[in-house]
DNA sequence: ATCCCCAGTGAATGATATTCATTTTCCGAT
DNA sequence: ATCGGAAAATGAATATCATTCACTGGGGAT
């Protein structure tokens, strides 16, 4: 082998211009054909770059479509922490939370069905990504809901880990639906945020427990 | 071509044990090493056939995914249906739901990675599938919902839609940590509906509005 | 001006999905 | 029991990509 080949076949010049051109492309073929069916000629041809450019910058194909996600998670994850700080209600917080998640997969379609689609890809696909982003999205949740829980305004007996479940778990799956509908019948994705966290939030906040 | 091929290449004889084989084999296979990594002539190894016969059952690697999850789809919405009859209060309706639902995944940890990962796999095979079974679960769940509003135990102004996608989404999400988690630390799936449902439950039950 | 260096290229290679000419199995008619 | 032909099944041949790698061109250092 000419390159020992870290993850990521190259680690320096990853600013450049073409290895950000890459990833979008492949977005945007993957977000058409999935990923199965997308043609790595087909990616470079978008991106501007011959075949074998593409290995230049990634191991392989599972690893194009990993830097594309990850890419884009990273940048949801800092605007979340920014946004975040600006607000104090941990019920605000949630709403925030939602969303940004809502606003930005609504606002690019490929990226949402890259996300709801391919991210889900193969298990072992998944629990890599799963390792190194959704449990840094998952703390962040949790982190706001023990605020709320210390704040004394979602019930203390709560699981953390379940809730947030519950939370991701209903806003995720409104995304997938999303993507599914009619594209005719535009909505915007983000003004479904308060609708769900309403739900959601009745059901953890302090209060008269529910009846059996 | 010398068959003309239907959507599945054969249809009678499908109830033939070969047919049950080859999904089962598929189901197997591709949990192992997901949809792209897997080899048709493995599934066929596995199945005990030739690579070549997998296409008088079905049309492509694609169409054979499908069919075995359509298949292992059917009988869960069955046996929900099935369930359902001997159940009267909504709510205990969505607990018996969500116990089905965790209890069929979490008993066939194959086919549970096949449903939360390789389901999902690009947004026409999604939305193909969703037309087909999704809609027919999702019905299932709303029409609970719509019960209990109309026995005053769910509160009357939720959307239907939206509580349903809450419901879904926090089961889904739960599978899908259940397979990415770590194997040794086996805890039952099925356990976990009643805390998920308690909390679905308190936010869509009738009773005090909660504080904004 | 000459020499490195290395990003970039794209034709060659290898892997594997799919096809199809052939073989085997099955079954009703004689 | 035997034959004939249709239905099933086979697996080698083909087609379609993912991936590799021998080569190219340009720019910075000497």
């Amino acid at each position: 082998m000419k390159r020992p080949s870290t993850t990521t076949a190259r680690n320096a010049n990853v600013a450049s211009d073409k290895y950000q051109r890459i990833l979008d492309a492949a977005i945007e073929v993957i977000a058409n054909h999935g990923f199965f069916h997308s043609r790595v000629s087909e990616i470079a041809e978008r991106a501007g770059v011959a075949d074998g450019t593409i290995y230049l910058y990634f191991k392989n194909k599972d690893e194009l479509l990993m830097a594309a996600i990850d890419s884009a998670f990273h940048r949801f994850i800092a605007r979340a922490r920014t946004a975040l700080k600006e607000v104090s209600d941990p019920r605000e917080k949630l709403r925030t939370i939602a969303f940004l998640h809502l606003e930005g997969l609504g606002s690019n379609r490929s990226l949402a069905i890259v996300f709801q689609t391919e991210l889900r890809h193969s298990a072992k696909f998944l629990a890599e990504f799963s390792h190194n982003m959704m449990v840094e999205y998952f703390d962040l949740i949790k982190s706001v809901l023990r605020e709320g829980q210390e704040a004394r305004v979602f019930d203390a007996e709560l699981s953390v880990t379940i809730a947030a479940h519950c939370f991701f778990g209903a806003v995720d799956e409104i995304v997938t639906t999303w993507i599914l509908a009619d594209r005719e019948r535009e909505y915007h994705l983000s003004g479904l945020a308060d609708s769900i966290v309403e739900i959601v939030l009745k059901g953890i906040e302090t209060g008269n427990k529910h009846g059996h």
